[in-house]
DNA sequence: CATGAATGAGCCTTCATTCAT
DNA sequence: AATGAATGAAGGCTCATTCAT
């Protein structure tokens, strides 16, 4: 029984067998965005885990997510901002994961390096991507903003884990080398030569907790 | 029976105004080739400090070098052989630096790790490279070999700073994560936005004392 | 509950003045990419036509059939494809013209020859992609089955007109045979240097009978 | 003992341990430039052995004939004069071939035309030059005129081994007919797919005797 | 004459982005 | 809003030929 006619179209929209009234409708197109915004997101993460994101494609991107090219850009002004969002993704994920390590308390200072390494091992496309953004990209100033904010929050946790470690003084400072300090782990052995990638794992994860512990020694 | 007096049989050869023997001009051809592929990589150097390596284009470099296309190709395989060539002079730079500066002792600790720092930031061509080569380069075997091998002889100073610090256990371990820290500095600080070069200088270099000093007291 | 009325879910699409419905509009794309594959297709043997195929480069073809270099690699993975699809035109070309002569007959030998011969003299660029492709192209795997079944069908053609002449043994052997005779001709004579196309012609055609005549006699 | 001093220089000249007259001198240049073109030639031969002539290049002749580059065009004028003497030479060779075996008698028909296609399987080259040359060379005149007097002494041998086997009418026309039905034997089955080189050899053998008794019969 | 480094036009191909439908 | 064919600038690289030594 079909009773949506022409002059009811004006008011109320057919989505599937359902009658919408307006604000259900926008709201619910927003979320089909949201969905859409999202799929093409979480196609390019998956398609960056198997290979360096400088030479994936917006066609491969496309395909991976089931969608044309051309809607690719109806979400994103141009590449590098889906590559930004990507990375955005990923340093909250990573945030999340500490958030959630340590509920409402400080997080463990040791337990959050080994994290944050062992992150950037299972996501060398977010460590690939710290250093397209940091080092090269050519960001417009919002993306620029955004990209400032994730990566301070990052710190603040960092932050805390020291303070809650007991290295008070100049916590900012220090909070700023030891994330440097982690950040370089992956730069020197990502690929060191004739290691398996658990063998990298391993032994970032070794210097993790050994700068951690100088870290803690000199505070 | 030889009858051709010896000077006779001598093939000369005038170069300018001066008569050189074979040897003589085998050896100045080989002066010649050295001093063009010398400056095919010093024009690649200068150009890389103006804009991201990975964006420069044959055609650049060659204008630059004021030789043609194809003479690049005469003396590098491919524009790979050609960055690793520019990195691997720089890692021959700050490794000189560092043995100049310490004479036949032992780096000083601290001072190695300043000047390392310095030099990065002096040279982001060799820290971007860094990233490019450990990260994403498809390197043939021996290029993978002289990259190691240049690699193995800076670390070898590090380690050697360390033990002069009476850091003596695990000294190799502790100069890899050294190592990492302080290369870790510029990714996370290369362009710190609304920084100007020397904040991030100074930023980088107070991290890289931090830095040294969490090592000093954790040794 | 289907309440949306059927006719108002169809979506129409406009093309020009005419009302498409959405299969018609997906065959009217399918026949646009079809048309202009064809044009690149046509333009090339054009092209083709004025000089060696060899020569031809990806940049006239886009001239030719006045469309961009990226069309075509929308069309043709890359040059080799697009002269194998010109090459297989004509294979089919002249099959169709045998099939068109001879009805539901089998085809008349000394026709057959004649054809056969003219048409290499009409269509240059065949017998030079013959000698490209059966002497020295890469193919790919499925490019080399298109080829030979293309040739093989052809080679059929050549079998049945010789069975038809009464030439019953071997006759598949001996259709090789014939077929390499026929080819030869072109390589021996297609530049006979002082002569005209039109005395090329007429050579050939005369030697393409004595040709059918030695297998008539020798059959 | 060296006796060849400044004065002498002007009337004779040294060349290894021995005095030459100017004549004799002259005449050792020739025969030095003509050893060294025949290395090229055959360098040039032995490298088309190995794979096809037009992706050889100047380079890798050079190489394989232990001179510079610059040398190869002290001897001829640009790479295709080149192809075209190594086709010559291929001519010859077979031309030599069939009047060794005939003797001072005229060819056996059946022989000769086994031996062509003999040739043929084994200097695919010589096959691959005469497309080249035959479809798309762009000749200068003299070269056309050695092409042609080079081909027509081949046809020569031809047509006197057709009138030894009794084919006395118009045995020019068909000795150009067996010509052509040869050569058309290796463009249509040189990469006959699936087929090793031997397969080739026996295949093509066997229709070369098909054709010379199609010729014989229809005589 | 031999040398071989330099040349540079030209090749094929890629791919981010646009825009008519 | 989705589509995906068209675009074309740009890239890395090749190689026959030249010419100063």
């Amino acid at each position: 029984m079909r009773i949506c006619s022409g002059y009811l179209e004006t008011k109320r929209y057919c989505k599937g067998n359902i009658i919408l009234s307006e604000p259900a409708l926008k709201a619910f197109r927003q979320q089909e965005r949201n969905n859409r915004r999202d799929m093409i997101l979480t196609s390019a993460r998956r398609l960056f885990a198997t290979k360096d994101f400088r030479k994936v494609t917006s066609r491969q991107i496309a395909k991976a997510a089931g969608v044309s090219i051309g809607t690719i850009y109806n979400y994103y002004a141009n590449l590098d901002e889906l590559f930004l969002d990507v990375f955005l993704k990923n340093a909250e994920a990573i945030r999340s994961l500490i958030d959630k390590k340590s509920g409402n308390k400080a997080p463990d200072f040791k337990t959050l390096c080994i994290d944050y390494v062992a992150f950037l091992n299972d996501h060398m496309t977010f460590y690939q991507m710290m250093g397209y953004f940091m080092l090269g990209g050519d960001l417009s100033p919002e993306a620029t903003d955004k990209l400032n904010h994730t990566m301070r929050a990052l710190m603040d946790r960092i932050e805390a884990g020291m303070r809650e470690a007991g290295i008070g003084d100049d916590s900012r400072l220090k909070s700023h080398a030891l994330f440097s300090a982690l950040n370089g782990l992956m730069i020197s052995y990502a690929r060191y030569p004739g290691r398996t990638p658990d063998d990298i794992r391993a032994h970032t994860l070794r210097l993790a907790e050994l700068i951690a512990d100088a870290f803690l020694a000199g505070g």
